[in-house]
DNA sequence: AATCTAGCTTTGTCGGACAAACCGATAAGA
DNA sequence: TCTTATCGGTTTGTCCGACAAAGCTAGATT
């Protein structure tokens, strides 16, 4: 057993984590609200007493972290972390782990089918009326897979928001990232796949306003299904999301 | 249409970023392995023809992204992002959106679910001899709710190990690491509420052994509507996940 | 051979400097 | 009068040089 200790641990982080945590501190209580100004790096300075290095070092931290950023003028101020730059560090983690497309897919579907449960529940009609605008745009492009598969990807962000379910929302894009950027190439490789895509697209919409969970949830796992069989084909579910794959995707998203 | 572009739009990224980005694709793209040395800090500052501040912010960019450390000696490396650490973040980000209990508890329903169904098909003896190794800590110290809230917690964490699924693992880690640390409030605070976690991990461990998957449903779903019931006793499910509660956890963590 | 010590390296921090971009306000032009 | 040009004053991005502390290395010592 440890015997009582004389001394507290003495802190051994270096300045500029500290100015970093000290910055979090007062963003995550709330006491800087997302869009106020955190001051110039010259102010920051003489509140810390350290040197201007050491805070930019800090404030590049929290950049990263999507607590602050830089208005159009440059400028520091607090933000809320989009989930969309978080979720593309974890798609690119799970790139560096291998993981597999069976991974990916057995989420995918888990999440998918629970982003529908909560659209069919929940949608409000603005959500309905932004599923059908993606709907008519995607009936458009019906024959060009890689604008289909873009507006595919959207749809399904639609849906998790009808869901009202930020935490969904945000548990299900990281594997989305990587699970979407195929369905181009799955759509272009099958005859008919941008029609049973569009198809899918449509039964998911119809079941959301008539507020049938079950068709909705059928629906669901068929699109995926699609997917899967379109996707066997072409790889195989065991192999790792390669870095090849990432560079594609990669380069797409620049 | 746009018209042709005449010339490529000029990048202007600052240094800093740039040398971030040229670090991170090499690990991207496996020409840095993980664990491999990126090198000094006066060497990147020899390749990259940048003063060594330019570079040391480069170089927190991408220590917070978790794609690269420093070793025991404070030597530059590359590593495998933990998602332990990038979901620290993700729990930060659904802090800040103020995001709901019943979000939280949903997309939780949905995800240990899913969870102990791959875990039932695909569990090997050395995930279930964890797992048996954490129910008889948990035996244990049935009284103690600090303590058995940080062992359900880990309970669930080896679940979804056992499911074999990485994508899976990172997908529930932002919810649990919200959701989790409330088990100790609730425990404490509903008779039995000890002893009937772990009950419901028993049955759990049990589900797995027999390859039981409708049991494991059975069992978790009654297991986290324990939870729920416990906590409507001391809060509602529509509060948001407060700064309050997020300064505990926080607070706990370090 | 094991240990100690001195020197070299590397990191964390500091102070100061300067060009470029940006802001605000004032002056010039239609 | 409304627009445009100009001109300081700020602020950021980058650079240079410096130094203490901690780690590493290799020779010196026991």
């Amino acid at each position: 057993m440890a015997s009582t200790p004389l001394f507290r641990r003495i802190d051994v982080a270096p300045a500029y984590q500290k100015v970093a945590d000290a910055i979090e501190r007062e963003i995550i209580n709330g006491r800087i609200k997302p869009g106020e100004p955190i001051g110039t790096e010259q102010q920051l300075v003489e509140q810390f007493g350290v040197n201007r290095s050491t805070v930019r070092e800090g404030i590049r931290v929290l950049e990263e972290g999507g607590l602050i950023r830089r208005d159009s003028s440059r400028r520091l101020q607090a933000c809320l972390p989009r989930y969309n730059k978080l979720a593309t560090r974890l798609s690119r983690a799970l790139i560096l782990h291998e993981v597999t497309f069976r991974e990916l897919f057995e989420t995918s579907m888990t999440l998918e089918v629970a982003s529908v449960e909560g659209a069919v529940e929940r949608a409000t009609n603005e959500n309905i009326s932004e599923l059908a605008d993606n709907l008519a745009r995607s009936a458009e492009v019906v024959e060009k897979p890689a604008a289909l598969a873009e507006l595919d990807a959207e749809f399904h962000v639609l849906m998790a928001k009808a869901s009202q379910n930020r935490v969904l929302q945000l548990a299900r894009e990281p594997a989305a990232q990587l699970f979407f950027p195929t369905t181009e190439m799955i759509v272009g490789g099958v005859a008919e796949g941008g029609a049973r895509l569009v198809e899918a697209h449509r039964h998911l919409l119809d079941a959301i306003r008539r507020r049938d969970k079950a068709a909705g949830v059928l629906w669901t796992r068929r699109h995926l299904q699609d997917w899967r069989r379109g996707f066997e084909k072409i790889a195989s579910l065991d192999r790792s999301v390669e870095h090849t794959y990432m560079e594609h995707a990669y380069a797409a998203r620049q």
